[in-house]
RNA sequence: GUGGGCGUGGCCAAGCGGUAAGGCGCCAGGUUGUGGCCCUGGAGAUCGAGGGUUCGAAUCCCUUCGCUCACCCCA
């Protein structure tokens, strides 16, 4: 074993395709039905994008990036996360002109430099959607909703849905004193972390699992107990429009993003799994990441979805896919002329849009058995015997029946099934 | 970045100081041209790597690399 797949990286192999097949398969679809827009960006970026983007100071940035100089000495960066390159495309390619808003989606790998566990690799692929100039609040609850009928139609069951409201910067500002001021009446008890939060980062001191922590946590003033006015209606608004979606949701005064670009909308979609939650879906609102970009003020909202976490589920749900029931021929030959003969037919069967191969030559045995261990629904026997009289003999692998076929019409018996 | 677990043929897995079981898978046979079951045979391992202890190490010690899980953080 010379080289190996990176850390935290990983080969789908053909066993596993089918999965992606249907994952990916059924995201565009559901994003389609909403009326989302297929969008590609490269795979890396000028860094400075996910600097100013997702914030100088949040881990993805400051540790967990793929940096590079590259020969012509620009600094580039593997794609941190989703949502700061759809918003520079938008501001590159003039959407701002395009009628409002624009529903744009994505599925594309995202990189960073972490350290792997379950559920969490240094390459992972997101099923990422945004849309980009409406402030109101249904939109907030369509990007929550296709989520969430997406994740239903792929089959996972007993989710859950945790939204908060973190203000704008019109209200957070106070709202962070107030949590600070809380905070430092309990500086002693905290954990260490959570004491260095106090000054760096007051909004992650809610987000802290320290069992310690826990009582202050719960007793913290919470954010949506804070907004400003117009924040207020907008998350007055939300909860009532999801409602109108019948979408059950947990409000979650804890549930705050590490990405600094969020305002108001933040939410959650978890499976309640043993112990620990792992978060296949995570998004919010960003109002102000596009004039951040150098846009004209433009409000914004979008989730991430990690794929990976999604197949994970569906696995551990046990979500049946659907078994292609397609026909597979397996070409067996024996001598050289028949040889010659399987590969023409084999290749007709594939011109006629049937799945076709020829068998390696071994013995009869050897290749009735290479076709059923392929998977292969019937086997074309061609012999000596069968050359002779200009037929092949087709054989029904699922229940052992077989019949001479005239050569000349093999296409049509086996396109009829 | 911190802490736990683990590294024996493609996969699973015995052995725990005396010179590598077994299972799956793979390949070939089981009399004349027939699969999925069964039977027989075969190929395939410098026991993650390096060093040390010993007459002798997969088995003991040290170092190192890798995988994995948890924390942190996130999808």
């Amino acid at each position: 074993m010379q080289f190996q797949a990176p850390r935290g990286t990983s080969d789908v192999l053909p066993e596993d395709e089918a999965y992606w097949s249907f994952v990916r398969s059924t995201a565009e679809e559901v994003a389609t039905r909403f009326g989302y827009h297929r969008i590609d960006t490269p795979a890396f970026e000028d860094s400075g994008l996910f600097e100013r983007g997702v914030g100088s100071t949040t881990d993805i940035v400051e540790k967990e990036t793929y940096t590079f100089e590259d020969r012509g000495g620009d600094m580039l960066t593997l794609r941190a996360e989703g949502t700061a390159p759809v918003c520079r495309a938008y501001l590159q390619h003039g959407m701002q002109n395009m009628t409002q808003p624009v529903r744009l989606f994505y599925i594309c790998p995202v990189f960073r430099y972490e350290r792997p566990q379950s559920g969490r690799y240094r390459q992972h692929t997101q099923f990422g959607i945004e849309v980009i100039g409406e402030p109101d609040a249904s939109v907030d609850a369509e990007v929550i909703e296709v989520g969430w009928r997406f994740l239903e139609q792929v089959g996972l069951s007993d989710l859950s849905l945790t939204i908060n409201s973190i203000g704008d910067p019109e209200c957070r500002p106070a709202y962070i004193e107030r949590l600070r001021t809380y905070y430092s009446g309990h500086r002693d008890s905290l954990c260490e972390d959570c004491e260095r939060r106090i000054d760096r980062n007051a909004l992650r001191l809610l987000d802290c699992k320290n069992d310690q922590c826990q009582p202050f946590v719960d007793e913290a003033p919470a954010s949506a107990d804070h907004l400003c006015s117009d924040c207020d209606t907008h998350w007055d608004d939300l909860r009532r429009y999801l409602e109108a979606t019948g979408l059950d949701y947990q409000v979650d005064h804890r549930l705050v993003r590490g990405l600094d670009y969020y305002t108001r909308t933040v939410f959650e979609i978890a499976p309640p799994e043993e112990g620990r939650m792992v978060t296949i879906v995570g998004g919010g609102r960003y109002d102000g990441l596009i004039e951040q970009l150098g846009g004209r003020s433009t409000p914004g909202i979008g989730y991430g979805m990690g794929l990976e976490r999604v197949i994970q589920n569906v696995k551990s749900q046990n979500v049946q896919l659907d078994g292609s029931e397609r026909t597979r021929v397996m070409v067996v030959h024996l001598g050289d002329a028949a040889k010659t003969a399987g590969v023409r037919i084999a290749s007709d069967l594939r011109s006629a849009g049937i799945a076709a191969t020829l068998a390696p030559p071994r013995g009869l045995r050897a290749q009735l058995r290479y076709a059923s261990n392929s998977g292969a629904t019937h086997a074309l026997i061609i012999g000596a015997d069968e050359l002779a009289n200009g037929v092949a003999a087709l054989r029904d692998l699922s229940n052992s029946t077989q019949e001479d076929v005239p050569l000349a019409t093999i296409v049509d018996s086996l396109s009829q099934g």
